[in-house]
RNA sequence: GCCGACGUAGCUCAGGGGUAGAGCGUUUCCUUGGUAAGGAAAAGGUCACGAGUUCAAUUCUCGUCGUUGGCUCCA
């Protein structure tokens, strides 16, 4: 007998070689029915697994994350089967799930399949999962492994398989289907209802780029039609919130051909609202002990060659500015830090003048590749809200996790909650791509590390994603559809100061070296903002909406003491429009919900007679009638609510 | 940069080898209206650009540019 401990934390006897789904039928048919997949002692088990020990089960569903990464990898395994019909010769290589779905890499050895043969797919996929057929894991050894996808002329297989050990090989087969697989299945395909292959793409073997292109298929599937259809209903309403779309129903942005490629332009509209978030953080800044610089757009290439920029990123960068004298070459600003080191030359420091915190929301341009340009998210000129930090190493803790305060308030008062800190630290294993003496990285590593874990930060460490400078703590947000971007980011370097020969003059009257803190809450300007807008449905908090209330007319006949309106509200600093147009009220209305506008003023013959409006907030709640000078207060009390200062 | 898809009016999109359509928006007229679309008329397009096939190309083919979904990259 094993001795099994429930998730309830009661504690049951079964015999040796019970299996998880044994265990659910003595617990319910009903449980028994819906358990796809099952957690012993932490791993990740099949169904049909039996237990040899004693240890603590959890039982599986669709409803479990676990479970739908178990239902999505063994979907994957129909996908491959399906191919493998309809498409002979296929080369298969790997198949997971992912956070929404799965995908699988073939490659088509010359055959094409685009996204017109997805329905022939996913109805084949439906028809052989109608099979029912048992999901079977199996040991297969290293030689057999090898033997058998070489016979399929199978490269991709085999190269995985050699890297394998012996004895940890395994195949799972499910109807006529077999694969290379090393477990986490439901029991067997008849669980799998609703399938659809979302969309198709290149992708390299290996995710190298000199590696051979594989054809990805990315695909979702649920145990009931129902679930699918919500899931698709939910994906087309996060396209409505596409910053790109709204980005341009609500006027604040454009790009165009002519001016090129990832180079947005702020229409009046999106420039306020940039404004408004520049001030916000510029309070706050001020209150922290930022000073605020400025430095030009462009800097001599001898500038980037001290800071290593230029050897790192030179070759894939805008090239280098023509002046009428031979031998100047001058670089578009790729980063304001080197600009910023020599802002600190200027002048010479006692410790007793450290830390100096100069801030500036500076542009700079990036030749990003074509393929990655995405809206505001990812372009080739925008703006950082970059500040740098010079202090002693004594005081590098302390101004780290004033930092992180920072963020976390810039985070909060715009209502990004869901956030994911990580620490993005250096891929030991490939010291090339890396600055500076071990000893300075450790240092740095550590001080990230400390900082988080004193500020309760709950983070993740990610090897290899560090600055060629140093170490990063990035503040990473999602999207509308759910892709994550790094927003605010916070960053420790001594290499640096060394290559600009920074120094302050210590207590002991001798030179020392400051250690230097990037940092930006809002990451770039553009990305932030996209990011805002795709969170907020372009319903942003009040202090930020361009256009915090409208004046709709009755009739025409109100216009003298609707432009009175008007001009009492710009009094009271509350952005409002006049649509005195020949149109309906409901049309009005209409439009100014379509609009977004969070409040709607209606004007007619009882508010000329009583000085009133009519306010209508967005989405339909009537707040009656009142004075100018009460609509005034209920703006600004709940601006106060929104945005609040930040304190040290 | 790589692989795939797409590019038709200001916007959203339909169409299709014989030089174009809808809705919304815009303009004008009628209507002067009380909480999510009042009515009518008009203007508006080298069908992204270039080449090829064809009697004829916006439609088919190729190339370029751009957009887009991924991959790679991201100081």
């Amino acid at each position: 007998m094993i001795n099994i401990t429930l998730p309830d934390g009661s504690v049951k006897q079964f015999d040796k070689g019970s299996t998880p789904m044994n265990i659910a039928f003595s617990i319910s048919a009903g449980l028994a029915r819906n358990v796809i997949s099952a957690k012993f002692n932490d791993n990740v088990v099949e169904t049909i697994t039996p237990l040899e020990e004693d240890g603590n089960l959890v039982l599986l569903t669709f409803k479990d994350d676990d479970g739908k990464q178990a239902f999505w990898h063994s979907t994957a395994h129909l996908l491959a089967q399906a191919i493998t019909k309809l498409y002979p010769g296929v080369n298969l290589t790997i198949g997971p799930s992912i956070e929404k779905g799965f995908y699988y890499d073939v490659d088509p050895n010359g055959q094409a399949i685009s996204e017109n043969d997805f329905p022939e797919i996913e109805k084949k996929m439906l028809e052989l999962a109608r099979g029912k057929h048992d999901f079977q894991m199996h040991p297969v050894s290293k030689t057999e492994a090898l033997e058998y996808y070489k016979t399929k002329n199978n490269p991709y297989k085999v190269e995985l398989i050699e890297n394998l050990t012996d004895g940890e090989i395994t195949f799972c087969d499910h109807d006529d289907f077999t694969d290379l697989c090393r477990g986490g299945h439901i029991p067997n395909t008849g669980f799998i209802k609703a399938v659809k292959l979302m969309n198709i793409a290149g992708a390299y073997w290996r995710g190298d780029e000199n590696n051979a292109q594989l054809t990805r298929i990315y695909g979702i599937s649920f145990p009931k039609q129902k679930e699918l259809k919500e899931y698709l209903e939910l994906l087309e309403e996060a396209k409505k919130r596409d910053h790109r779309k709204l980005g341009k129903e609500m006027k604040l942005f454009a790009f165009s051909q002519k001016v090129g490629l990832g180079l947005p332009l702020w229409l009046p509209k999106g420039a306020a609202l940039r404004d408004r978030l520049e001030k916000f953080l510029k309070d706050a800044q001020e209150n922290a002990g930022y000073q605020p610089v400025v430095s030009p757009h462009i800097g001599q290439k001898e500038l980037y060659m001290t800071s290593g920029h230029f050897q790192k990123y030179g070759e894939d960068s805008f090239q280098s500015i023509k002046t009428p004298q031979d031998g100047e070459e001058y670089l578009l600003k790729p980063m304001n830090c080197p600009h910023h080191c020599e802002i600190y030359n200027a002048q010479t420091w006692s410790y007793r003048d450290l830390p100096q915190r100069y801030a500036e929301f500076g542009t700079v341009y990036r030749y990003e590749q074509s393929g990655e340009l995405h809206g505001l998210t990812r372009v080739r000129g925008f703006t950082q809200d970059d500040a740098h930090i010079f202090c002693t190493p004594a005081q590098l803790d302390e101004e780290f996790k004033k930092v992180i305060d920072l963020v976390l308030y810039v985070f909060g008062s715009l209502g990004f909650e869901n956030f994911t800190a990580q620490v993005s630290l250096r891929d030991t294993e490939n010291p090339s791509k890396y600055i500076g003496s071990d000893e300075n990285w450790e240092k740095a590593e550590s001080a990230i590390l400390n900082a988080a874990e004193e500020k309760g930060l709950t983070y993740k460490i990610v090897k290899g994603e560090a600055a060629f400078y140093g170490p990063k703590l990035d503040f990473m947000v999602k999207d509308a559809l759910g892709r994550q971007w790094q927003l605010g980011t916070i960053q420790v370097d001594y290499n640096l100061p060394e290559r600009f020969e920074l120094e302050y003059k210590g207590s002991d009257n001798e030179m020392h070296r400051p250690v230097m803190i990037h940092r930006a809450p809002f990451g770039s300007l553009e990305r932030f903002i996209a990011i805002l807008i795709e969170h907020t449905g372009g319903n942003f908090p009040l202090w930020l909406m361009p256009e915090q209330a409208t004046i709709l007319s009755i009739s025409e006949k109100y216009e003298n003491y609707s432009k009175k309106v008007l001009s009492l509200l710009k009094k009271h600093e509350i952005r409002a429009t006049f649509d005195n147009r020949g149109e309906t009220m409901g049309k009005k209305i209409r439009e100014a919900e379509m609009n977004k506008t969070p409040y709607m003023l209606i004007v007619g013959e009882s508010e000329v007679e009583n000085e009133t409006v009519s306010v209508r907030k967005h989405g339909g709640e009537d707040l009656g009638q009142m004075s100018i000078t009460s609509f005034a207060e209920i703006i600004n009390a709940q601006i106060d609510k929104e945005i609040y200062k930040f304190e040290v």
